[in-house]
RNA sequence: GCACCGAUGGCGAAGUGGCUAACGCGCUGGUCUGCAAAACCAGUAUUCAUGGGUUCAAAUCCCAUUCGGUGCUCCA
């Protein structure tokens, strides 16, 4: 099979993507700190690194995936301070709501998730053996640092020349002792009222960077294969794990390393100043699926900055229900095989097998290509148009659509967005917003629809077929305008009337 | 301020030197339907921010300008 291609931020080009030295492609991608509710932009990062594994699995390469949890640091330390709690119960509630937020985007679990704060041992003992190379030091206050002089490739990723940019404009209060203004902190002395560990470094706490050099290496190794995270941290973030893992080691820290550009929304960066900072609970107690952000935010290709509007995620929602329209329709026409029909007589188109092989073939060939999920998606949507099209000239035979299904189940083995879970998912969220006192957040209209049961829906649904049946067209349209008024839209078709929430 | 990235139809967005500028959504007309919806067909940018240049050939390369974004500081 061919390769995947990926650009690598080290080196600035696009370059094969393959496992070194271990059959699974081990992988390390920057977690969450757990402070508060995960936002649409940490989910679109988390979103393409989802794409990515998906897309090394279904080239059969094993993936041996790390992420972090940062649970310690100093928002958390201020915000479970404000909030009177230690810091291990502020966290664990938005801890529990970030994976309940990955679940319900479809994102899957990495093979290894762990928590900074277990991690402290690992840390301690990377921050030891930089020290013995003299490359830790402690300053006066107890704190220990990264002396960056002794790392002379620094910048390497972020392709920043350090040499000549002046030292020391800024000092922050409480780093005065460091040795050089760029000298990053691996461990901080304990302050009053702080969470510390008393460790041999002193009694205190992980600085950032730390955790990350250390959890990688104690899962995967000191050589990865890659290293993935949104742009914003490849400096100084990812630059100074470099820094003290390659300190450390004397090898090259990761390969590969992918980063994913910001979003903006509705024009304009996302922020909570102007108004337009979303979570994903934000968006779904507005009534937007969790199909449709999944689709919108992995459509655009992780490289480019995506615009992120209201009316490209309804549009979304529209893509995916065609879709999934689409995908009903080929279920119905190849379970007809099931039943033992022959399809050997029945009319075929004959360029259909030829459009699904191309589809098959522009869809594996735009994702091996950095990912370009655009190109990915309108092969799919060709195919959809061209599967659509010979199904109503009633030339598609059952046989050619368990082709075409092969091909859908492969775009949603990337895509994962057939399947619908979004009324379920819709449901979690408006129990957490009653639960956590927010549910007048939620459209009016949406608590309304969820309110209806499929099968209270059914049984009005049953009663306009039975009017239809007596041509009484006016109760069965008021019964048709009456659900549309609360978000459900009846579909009449050969083969039975179907309902769907909008 | 310094550095880097981007600007493509009504909206979102591919395409980075050469076939009629993908795809999605929307809109208009048609087919189908009791009417709708779904689905299909046709139409919907002679043109890729603006101005210059290179080339047989440019949305794609170069220069300038305008606008947006990002980094230099916590940030996905």
């Amino acid at each position: 099979m061919a390769t995947i291609e990926l650009f690598n931020t080290l080196g600035g080009k696009i370059e094969s993507l393959a496992p070194v030295g271990t059959p699974a492609l081990r992988m390390y991608c920057c977690g969450p700190t757990v402070y508060d509710y995960g936002h649409i932009g940490n989910f679109r990062t988390f979103l393409h690194v989802d794409v990515l594994r998906r897309v090394i699995r279904q080239h059969g390469i094993p993936v041996e995936h790390v992420m972090n949890i940062t649970d310690v640091d100093d928002k958390i330390i201020r915000n479970a301070a404000a909030a009177g709690v230690p810091i291990a119960q502020y966290t664990e509630k938005f801890e529990r709501a970030f994976f309940e937020d990955l679940d319900a985007l479809g994102i899957q679990r990495p093979e290894h998730i762990s928590h900074a704060t277990a991690c402290i041992p690992d840390m301690v003992s990377l921050i030891q053996q930089l020290a013995a190379k003299d490359i830790a030091y402690q300053a006066e206050d107890g704190s220990w640092y990264f002396r960056i002089a002794r790392f002379p490739e620094y910048g390497k990723l972020s392709k920043k020349d350090f040499d000549g940019i002046e030292d020391g404009a800024r000092v922050d209060i409480d780093e005065y002792e460091k040795d050089a203004a760029r000298d990053f902190a691996l461990w901080k002395a304990v302050k009053p009222g702080e969470q510390s560990w008393d460790t041999a470094l002193g009694t205190g706490r992980p600085g950032w960077h730390i955790e990350c050099s250390a959890m990688a290496t104690k899962f995967l190794g000191d050589d990865i294969d890659l290293h993935a995270g949104g742009e914003d941290l490849m400096f100084p973030h990812h630059e100074n794990e470099i820094a003290q893992s390659e300190s450390a080691s004397g090898k090259p820290f990761a390969r590969h390393w992918m980063h994913v550009r910001f979003l903006l929304v509705e024009g304009k960066k996302m922020s909570k100043s102007e108004g337009n900072f979303y979570t994903l609970r934000d968006l779904l107690l507005k009534g937007y699926r969790a199909s449709a952000i999944r689709f919108l935010l992995i459509s655009v290709p992780y490289r480019h900055q995506m615009n992120f509007t209201f009316k490209a995620l309804a549009d979304a929602t529209n893509a995916v229900d065609r879709l999934r329209t689409f995908y009903q329709r080929m279920t119905i026409l190849a379970d007809l095989l099931k039943g033992g029909f022959d399809d050997s007589e029945t009319a075929t188109d004959p360029n259909i097998l030829g459009i699904v092989e191309k589809a098959r073939e522009d869809y594996t060939a735009a994702l091996n290509n950095d990912l370009n999920t655009a190109e990915a998606s309108a092969a799919i949507f060709e195919l959809v148009r061209a599967g659509n099209a010979v199904a109503d000239a009633g030339t598609l035979r059952p046989g050619v659509a368990v082709e075409i299904l092969k091909v859908l189940d492969l775009f949603d083995g990337v895509f994962a967005v057939l399947e619908d879970r979004d009324a379920a998912i819709t449901r979690a969220a408006l129990a957490w917003a009653e639960a956590e006192g927010r549910i007048d957040e939620a459209a009016p209209e949406l608590v309304a629809t969820l309110a209806f049961s499929d099968a209270d829906i059914d049984a009005l649904v049953a009663e306009r077929t039975q009017a239809k049946k007596t041509r009484n067209f006016a109760r069965a349209d008021a019964i048709r305008n009456d659900l549309l008024a609360k978000g459900i839209l009846i579909e009449d078709s050969k083969d039975g009337v179907r309902w769907k929430r909008k």
